[in-house]
DNA sequence: AATATATAAACGAACGACCGTTTTTGATAG
DNA sequence: CTATCAAAAACGGTCGTTCGTTTATATATT
């Protein structure tokens, strides 16, 4: 057998992270064996571990992976242009809609989990403060110092502290979304944009 | 040998879940062994079976008794009296506080640790529904409610979604602060009263 | 062109360690 | 003596990981 290319290597990998996501959306991490990933991406256990070193690497690819969404909420909001403020309303309104998502049911489930395995992992802690909480929280500073400066924000307000607490609200949301599917969250849209239109 | 005293038994109880809790702080609830807890409890395997039926029962007991603050927290507020605002501002203030001292981190960690056995646990996700967000939400929502009667917050936000809302960043701010214990999260208050004091 | 060889990938049974739990045994208080 | 509690060894089972083997293909040789 020949050395296979560098893009099929990235397949296989692709392959056994969504084979170990579908399972993860299901069970925990630690309820998730080794055979079970193998079983879903239809590979040995053999062939597993040589794209990945272990479970562990699995676990961290999948953790660093499930942070996409934000950072493409972001981006496309940026690229949008208009005023601080319609690039906040952009965010937080998209947003609470992609939480609210059937379809993202399993992506919040993992989520919290992945806080959880943070308290475990320096790694994944990394991962979560740079994306999570770093690209996001600078974003949202930025926004809010933008939207101070031409006065549609409240001056007396840290904005530091309004993207600690919006960026809670979303953490939290997806929290409560996680442990009741039913709520509906896209009605906190006003309280938010209260917190920060409030002059 | 006879039966031993009901209080004992309780105080056996607590001291493996003492033991369990000093060891979930430093590990998480599933790298963290039966023996481990014994060994910290200084009571062997056997024993600590005479008090739980299993590790299940004791981390569903831990998830339980790690909201014991928030419950306090309100009834202190409650009992205080004062204005529906001066109440909200009562919980803000001295939440955040609660949340920023170093000896909560431990609790802190924990609380998300529950959050993920959530995932995977209906009985775990129940009692995290009752207290963290039913009790909870109903006050928050109660006392937005009389605020708006009162005048004092805008009557055309919703009272339960302010109530989801603020309870989405007490959540997120544990989160963040588990993450990074350096960030100060007592800057947040005003954002937090920005969000329902906007007359 | 056909065959042989080298090499990399995949398989899957097996291993060893660990974990939650049980059971056996001994100690002790009434 | 008896009933209760605690200690400790041990058990069954699972899990992550390894490794000897097989399979498949690109390259070299004739």
């Amino acid at each position: 057998m020949p050395k296979v290319n560098e893009a099929h290597i990235e397949a296989h990998r692709q392959q056994i992270l969504e084979a170990a996501n579908a399972h993860f959306s299901r069970q925990v991490f630690h309820q998730t064996s080794v055979h079970d990933i193998c079983r879903e991406a239809e590979l040995s256990p053999g062939a597993v571990y040589r794209y990945f070193p272990g479970k562990e690497h699995i676990i961290v690819a999948t953790c660093s992976g499930c942070q996409q969404g934000i950072s493409a909420l972001i981006e496309s909001a940026r690229s949008r242009g208009g005023s601080p403020l319609q690039t906040l309303d952009f965010i937080v309104g998209h947003g609470l809609k992609m939480l609210s998502e059937e379809s993202f049911l399993e992506a919040r489930m993992i989520n919290v989990q992945v806080w959880s395995e943070a308290m475990r992992s320096a790694e994944i802690r990394e991962a979560l403060l740079t994306v999570s909480i770093g690209t996001l929280g600078q974003a949202f500073s930025k926004l809010f110092l933008k939207a101070q400066e031409q006065g549609q924000v409240d001056c007396k307000l840290d904005s530091k502290a309004l993207a600690i607490t919006l960026m809670g609200i979303f953490h939290g949301l997806v929290l409560h979304k996680s442990l009741d599917s039913t709520i509906d969250i896209r009605v906190c849209s006003s309280a938010m944009r209260a917190m920060y239109q409030g002059l």
